[in-house]
DNA sequence: CGCAAATGTATCGCGAACTTATATAAGTGT
DNA sequence: ACACTTATATAAGTTCGCGATACATTTGCG
């Protein structure tokens, strides 16, 4: 276990592992609207960081830029997002949400919310105060991974 | 914030949002070896529940019976898994991972963990130490929906 | 036992979602 | 005005998934 060196007190396998293990159970959760994998993430990052270019877009989700622009084009044929120029740059696109799009990102995280909380009602009351107590450094965790990825 | 009813003092929507942000971080991290990503969950599940039939994977990855044929073929052709009759019944294969499938895994893992442990280190100690409190907590978590999808 | 029904895999054809290479359009610098 | 860079779009090819179907083995029951 890696305890020492960094000023990490804390078992970096036991947390990677955690966080697989969390990964392995989301990912595969079934969803009512069955989406492609990276449209979903797509959608996510919109609501979260409001509209993006292409580029930028592509680059976030590593996927090339011609495939972002195809996924897009499928995206705005359903109505999910919208292209508008970029008023600051006439070669640009801005990839704005709409709000059946937005709609879509809400009712998937409700939907996961309810998935999860027949589980944590199984928990006892010490493991869920162990995990609120966590929550605010988690958050700043998966905030430090966002930005590390720019 | 959902706090009352089935005895969860744990605001689910907030936990919801943590496990997302982290989704979200993790599956687009870019990795060594650079796998398609149903084929990656195959093998993990392979390393965390040993050898499995053609018929449970399916369902576990939730995609088609013939998709998982496909891929395993894949699979067995780069060497990372074997097909072996069950002894137990004639029509049934057993998927079990080579040394070689492991080792992925294993690689695959590490250098998460190396991703992590920086962003870890710019925590606080006391953040560090109330997700270090959590982690069974959330290790049990995971475990109970593994349990829920069977 | 013998044969239908159930169960487990494999094959085929197809479509969706990527890839790389290339083209077009707009801004930038000299 | 000219070459150069940046932003997006189009085209062709590949990969990975699905549904339908066929085949093999096991199970159950008269």
């Amino acid at each position: 276990m890696q305890r020492s060196g960094h000023g990490t007190d804390l078992a970096v396998g036991d947390l990677t592992r955690a966080i697989e293990d969390f990964n392995r159970y989301y990912i595969r959760l079934p969803v009512v609207q069955k989406l492609p994998f990276t449209t979903l993430s797509v959608l996510d990052t919109l609501v979260q960081s409001g509209p993006k270019r292409l580029t930028e877009l592509a680059r976030a989700e590593q996927i090339s830029q011609p495939g972002l622009t195809q996924l897009v084009t499928r995206l705005e044929h359903d109505g999910l997002v919208e292209r508008r120029r970029d008023p600051t740059d006439g070669r640009a696109v801005l990839v704005h949400l709409t709000e059946r799009g937005r709609q879509i990102c809400q009712a998937r995280h409700e939907d996961r919310g309810r998935h999860l909380l027949p589980l944590i009602a199984q928990l006892t009351p010490e493991e869920r105060q162990s995990i609120a107590e966590a929550l605010p450094a988690l958050v700043r965790l998966a905030e430090l991974g966002r930005q590390a990825d720019q």
